[in-house]
DNA sequence: ACCTCGGCTGAACAGGTGTATAGTCTACTG
DNA sequence: CAGTAGACTATACACCTGTTCAGCCGAGGT
């Protein structure tokens, strides 16, 4: 019904259609600089139509945004879901497929630094499944059990995101580049250690936590002393 | 200490300099909601004065941003002198130091989500000063050995602001609110068990990737299986 | 007294923003 | 073939932005 031609001159093999388009630039404008730093002229320009067919397909800015929240969510839900029927179990594998769409991590990653709505879905979505396979992962004996799974799935995802988020500055600090291939080493090396024996020697701070958890008192101190 | 933002009209008793009240405003705002989000006249009308006043004194948008970030800098340098001076080790007491001042704290996270240039002054101010004190810890036997101190450092720290930065979400999933007193006795208690015990039961990752960097080829996965 | 200088203001300016509107063209339908 | 619907464009509009500018005012020096 809605099947045109484009004549328009992004590139003649580009058999999208412009409302497919204009989303995709969105996305990757979003993404790439943020939802408040684009401009619908921006995004039409990047797509190769007017800036009034943006506002004629989607209302507003704010509805572009949404379709591409939507949008974004389904893509990583299908992936998602291409990974569970694949019987993708092995974790490393399963962040190495979500790490794969590059632009829509970076969109999600962008939406976390805005908090938008969307970020809220991703996350929310995100930690359903990390605990799902958080728990798979302790039947299996591969993760060490725990009487606190959920709020450890919680805490440890928002490390993972929040050292996405932060690469550029983990980077520096290291001495190396931001790419990929220069820092995961060094990062991976690290955070297995981490994750592997944890950072303390003993268990005076978690004992001395539960204690003072135990007596009602308003904690008096931050969360960890990394 | 002193009086935070009084809106429109300027508290009567406030004997800081327009220089100071504009600055001040500034840095609230920049914290609240970001450095493009927030106007000119908006931090003018914060701090009682025109918004001709703003770039009289600081030449423009951008210089004010520089004034504040130097501004920052300083008062967290002067923050971090004052608890070394007072001979705080407690890894735990400054943590809790740091976050006293909300508004710089607030002020740092804002920038780290823009990745403005002060986000890197104060990381790496911020990891020279836990380097050092990761090391006292391994010295006192309360931190774990590493011949990898330096990069551990390095992954801890971004977890714990990039925890910060997405204090939103892990409230969400963890169905709490996301004022300290209530979230935090959770995220404490989970941070600290995964910082004490790690998160696998055994070393098999970190064997794996102790193998796979030695074989030289391109690592094939993401950093950790969170 | 006069003068000067800097803090300070109000209005204006130039550019960019999201959005509304009028109109063109093409494809489909009766 | 008329006629309608919708994709699409160009233009204009109203608003907001950072910034500029001419000038006011009070304090301090001579």
């Amino acid at each position: 019904m809605y099947s045109l031609l484009n004549m328009c001159s992004i590139d003649a093999t580009d058999d999208r259609t412009a409302l497919a388009r204009i989303r995709d630039a969105a996305v990757v404008r979003f993404g790439e600089v943020g939802f408040s730093e684009t401009t619908v002229r921006d995004i039409a320009a990047a797509a190769g139509v007017s800036a009034g067919l943006v506002l004629h397909h989607f209302g507003s800015k704010a509805g572009l945004r949404e379709a591409c929240d939507d949008y974004v969510v389904a893509e990583f839900a299908r992936s998602r879901i291409e990974a569970v029927e694949s019987g993708e179990i092995d974790p490393f594998a399963a962040m190495a497929s979500v790490q794969a769409e590059q632009h829509l991590m970076r969109y999600f990653l962008q939406s976390l630094r805005e908090s938008s709505p969307a970020a809220s879905r991703l996350f929310a979505a995100s930690f359903e499944e990390t605990l799902r396979l958080m728990e798979l992962s302790v039947e299996q004996g591969v993760i060490r059990p725990s009487d606190n799974l959920h709020d450890v799935t919680a805490v440890l995802l928002a490390w993972q995101f929040g050292g996405m988020l932060l690469q550029e500055h983990v980077a520096r600090v290291m001495g190396v580049g931001t790419d990929v291939a220069e820092m995961m080493p060094r990062y991976a090396r690290a955070s297995l250690e981490v994750l592997t024996h944890g950072v303390f020697a003993d268990t005076r701070y978690e004992d001395a936590w539960r204690e003072f958890a135990a007596s009602g008192a308003p904690p008096p101190t931050e969360e960890d002393p990394a």
